[in-house]
DNA sequence: GTTAGCACTCTCTTTCGGTGAGTGCTAATC
DNA sequence: GATTAGCACTCACCGAAAGAGAGTGCTAAC
């Protein structure tokens, strides 16, 4: 276990370089900018030992060596120490948050700016995908002719709207009826009803109220449907032109540009909701072949304990994983915390 | 005159080919493939002149010809012919545009894919701004605690909301009185109101209504002018990776990428809402540095005969424009017809 | 087990003709 | 006088060859 413990110094030493400089590292880099305390042709030993081991790979027979995929796994689970944030870092995002109190999509905007601003990756955010939800409370606001306003508010707080475009121009009257009706029915009821459970009280309404009713129930359902295709809010794509390895190779970079401009496949990035705190996916772990020479590390966040969005960053394998994945736990902490005290709290 | 004639069928014939190629024209290039009858010593000597004047370019002394950005602008003003855009095409934007009625977003981003799609060039659409706008009806809806969903209708039929957050919670009541109040103030007044408007008959309310007053007065104001930062949307950047001039130059897609990225740029780049009904800017032409070897293609699009927005293409001084230009116009009309059906057509 | 030494490998850069497309100029032709 | 054929010249592009440099694997000595 010795040996090894020095295997894997050597190892370490050689991913935190390579992370820096994107060269290959060769025995002399070694022995020279980290002192282990052994020469170079023992380090080549060993380095020969963990390439067999599949850490390490040589891009020609004469180079330095990089690490493997694999490498970086280890890296992750055993090596990775997590990084502080600074304070005053947190504080500037609790601020910006408040400032933009109750306006969704500005908080995600800002959240990506941040996430690349500190890491330099490109960004991605999910807008929050908030199924199960219960409706509270339902307005029907006539705009125009045909033209209707739906408002929905749930018990969890989230307001969702809608224009809707009716067969006829209904009256004031109508509207408030179809509205109270609704709102005596789907009081604890799913937004995902079916149309058997009116069926019951229907003839309180007249027929062209009916027929009103079952357009906004209509719309309901897309309004409520319609984050199927999770939207995704992306920021810094263009920071992949900092590293050479990308740089300098432009299939690799015109592969990855015309990737992350693909909702398709950041959606599948971004499925698993599970409830690991941070997630990493490094290389080929990446389900999108896409993605197989990059790093995606994300995170989950929260309202109200249950997990509704996705935050985190893409970039190349050697990204420096401490301080990323430390930023990307950081920020959906603040963003859970922000979301729950903004719009969640009611639920039962 | 005669001359000339011929002089400019040579650099009509050069810049044809050199927008399908992308290769460097030379003498016997047009000789043979366009034959305008004479010979390839005497092409050259048109070309030594043509470039003389100006409109073409040598990248070195033993290569052919490339149109200068004086070409394009000539060929632009002088040589362009619109090109019918197929009938099923308007088909299929008008029923697209129908099915997402009243989803301004949705329409914005379509339109954006579309215009892609038939160009093969990047696209962008600057979401309606809209000015000058007149309430008819203000709601406010209590969604729990201190927040409150503030929906405001124009006359003009757009409808705007917002969410804010008030310093106390208020009873159902106060909320009518206050929305009461407004509407009947603001009926006929642009959004742009004055506090002191109030004045005469604010006593109406109670001194904690008239906190709440102050408050929505506020809220509109950013309603309606949050709009000063245009936002944009944009498609099919990666499209660039198709033009071998862009392809074989890093540095010239980094700096294509970086900056159609930014809000910035774009905005400067579509700030003149002026009344051509097809703006094409042309390599220098660009206010815009970074796009120097690109040109716009842009138009704005109207609602109620008032123009709110802009489309447009961004690509490679050699883009097909007479192709692009139709599409461009036909799309604006499209859009202009679609949104003064959809939404305008009440103005006083 | 470790290390010094050395031959070897392979990329990267530079150099150097060769090729080919295209030009400008001159002299002949219409 | 305009047009064209002919020709020398230019220059990017390609591929081969040579040299440099970084790094390796192996062997033999410590």
């Amino acid at each position: 276990m010795k040996k090894d413990d020095r295997k894997f110094d050597i190892l370490y030493s050689i991913i935190r370089d390579y992370i820096k400089t994107a060269e290959p590292v060769g025995s002399r880099t070694i022995e020279k900018k980290y002192n282990i305390g052994i020469s170079s042709a023992t380090i080549r030993n060993e380095m020969a030992d963990l390439e067999e081991m599949g850490y390490l790979l040589q891009p020609h027979t004469s180079s330095g060596r990089i690490p493997s995929d694999k490498a970086y796994r280890l890296y992750v689970d055993r090596f990775m120490k997590r990084v502080d944030v600074d304070n005053y870092i947190r504080d500037d995002v609790r601020s910006l948050y408040n400032r933009y109190f109750g306006e969704l999509e500005e908080i995600m905007n800002k959240t990506a700016q941040i996430l690349t601003k500190l890491t330099n990756l490109t960004s991605l955010v999910s807008t929050p995908n908030i199924t199960g939800l219960n409706i509270r409370d339902l307005r029907l606001i006539h705009i125009e002719d045909e033209r209707v306003l739906l408002v929905v508010i749930t018990k969890q707080g989230i307001v969702k709207n809608g224009e809707m475009r009716l067969n006829g121009i209904p009256t004031e009257q109508m509207l408030e009826h179809v509205a109270n009706f609704l709102n005596l029915c789907l009081t604890d009821m799913q937004t995902e009803f079916s149309a058997a459970t009116f069926a019951a009280s229907i003839d309180a309404l007249s027929p062209w109220e009916q027929k009103i009713l079952a357009q906004v129930v209509e719309a309901i359902k897309t309004l409520f449907n319609q984050e199927e295709d999770i939207r995704f809010i992306s920021n810094g794509v263009t920071e992949i032109f900092r590293y050479p390895e990308f740089r300098n190779d432009m299939d690799k970079t015109k592969r990855f540009l015309e990737a992350i401009h693909r909702n398709d496949l950041l959606s599948y990035l971004f499925t698993a909701m599970d409830d690991e705190p941070v997630r990493v996916r490094i290389g080929e772990e990446n389900e999108v072949e896409q993605f197989s020479d990059c790093s995606v590390i994300s995170a989950t966040y929260k309202l109200n304990g249950r997990p509704v969005g996705t935050i985190g960053v893409v970039g190349p394998t050697r990204m420096d994983y401490d301080y990323c994945v430390s930023v990307i736990e950081t920020l959906t902490d603040e963003l859970t915390e922000h979301l729950t005290e903004s719009i969640g709290g009611k639920e039962d």
